[in-house]
DNA sequence: ATCATTGCAAACACTTTGCATACGC
DNA sequence: GCGTATGCAAAGTGTTTGCAATGAT
C-alpha cells in the first residue's frame, strides 16, 4: 500500500500498528520503528544501516533488538531477507516478486521485474514454498560506462 | 561433461589442468583437488566440507588455500557462489541456470530446474550479467511428511 | 506479580589479512 | 634465483546467546 506515503505520522503508526497485531506480534516501539523504516526506505539495508538511522530518534536501541526484531519479522513472514551480499543479510517488505541485481564493482544493489518465471510443476505441488529470491551478479550500467573511457 | 565420471584419475586430472590453464590458473595439485572434489560432488558444499575431505589426501592443506582457491575459481568464471544460507558460502560448478531451494526445517538444499524464465530486456541490454542465481526456501516433501504425522 | 521485551557483554563462526615458508620454471 | 602458491596465526566482522534490567498488563 503506498497510499502510505500520504499518511499523517500518527495514521501510519496506527496502521503499522494493526499489521503487527495481524501477525500477533505485540507493537512496541521499536519494532514500529523498524517496520516504518523498512517501508519507507527501499534501499536493502542491513542490521547496521537500520541501527545507525533508528538509534538517532531511539538512543537506546541495541543492535540485538534489530537482529531479534527482524528474525522475528521475518518469521511471520513481513520482510525477506535477501542474501545476494556474501557477508550479511539485507532486509526487504515483502512485496511482489522481483529480482535483485548486484554490481560487483560499485557494490550497488537494485531492482528488476520478473516478467515470467517458470519452474518445475512438482516442486510448488509436493513442497511448501516460503520465499523467493532471484539475484543477478555483474556490472551495472554505470560502472559499464565509466569501464569504457 | 558428464563423461568424466569414467575417467581414469591421470585422465581427469590432465582434464583439470586444462580447464584451469585456459582459464591462465596454474594447475597445483591443491587447485586440481578443489576443482575434481566440485566436479564430483554436487553437493553444494561449504568451505568446511570441502576443507574436510581434501585434507584427508593432502594433509598440509589449509583452509586459507581452500578460501584462495575458491575466491580465484569465482572469478575466472569456474564456479559459482550460492548465497542462499544466510551465514555462509556454498559452492557449485558452473552449469546451466537453474534454482536451489532450501528446506528451512531441515537445512537440505537440493537443485530444480528452471524451465523459462524472462526479466525486463532493458537489464540484460544496459548490464552485464555475470552470475544468476535463484533460491526458493520453504519445506520440503520430506519434511511435510513428518509434520503431517 | 507475571510475562514479554529490551539491551549489554561475551561468545561464536565464517572469512580475510600479514607474513614466513616452500614450490616451480 | 625469482615470482607464485601455500599455510599458519591473528585479526576482523556479522550474528547469536546468556542473562539482567526494564516495561506492560
Amino acid at each position: 500500500m503506498e497510499g502510505s506515503d500520504y499518511m499523517t505520522v500518527e495514521k501510519k503508526i496506527e496502521y503499522i500498528s494493526e499489521i503487527l497485531r495481524e501477525k500477533n506480534i505485540s507493537p512496541s516501539l521499536q519494532r514500529i520503528q523498524i517496520y516504518k523504516y523498512l517501508m519507507e526506505n527501499h534501499v536493502h539495508p542491513n542490521v547496521d544501516m537500520i541501527y545507525k538511522v533508528l538509534v538517532k530518534t531511539i538512543p537506546t536501541l541495541s543492535k540485538t533488538t534489530v537482529y531479534n526484531t527482524l528474525k522475528l519479522f521475518q518469521e511471520k513472514g513481513l520482510v525477506s531477507v535477501i542474501t545476494i551480499e556474501e557477508n550479511e543479510a539485507r532486509f526487504d517488505i515483502n512485496t511482489h516478486l522481483h529480482g535483485h541485481f548486484k554490481c560487483i564493482n560499485c557494490g550497488k544493489i537494485f531492482d528488476f521485474e520478473i516478467k515470467e518465471l517458470k519452474i518445475e510443476s512438482n516442486l510448488e505441488k509436493e513442497n511448501k514454498i516460503v520465499d523467493q529470491q532471484l539475484y543477478i551478479r555483474g556490472y551495472c550500467k554505470d560502472c559499464l560506462k565509466k569501464m569504457e573511457k
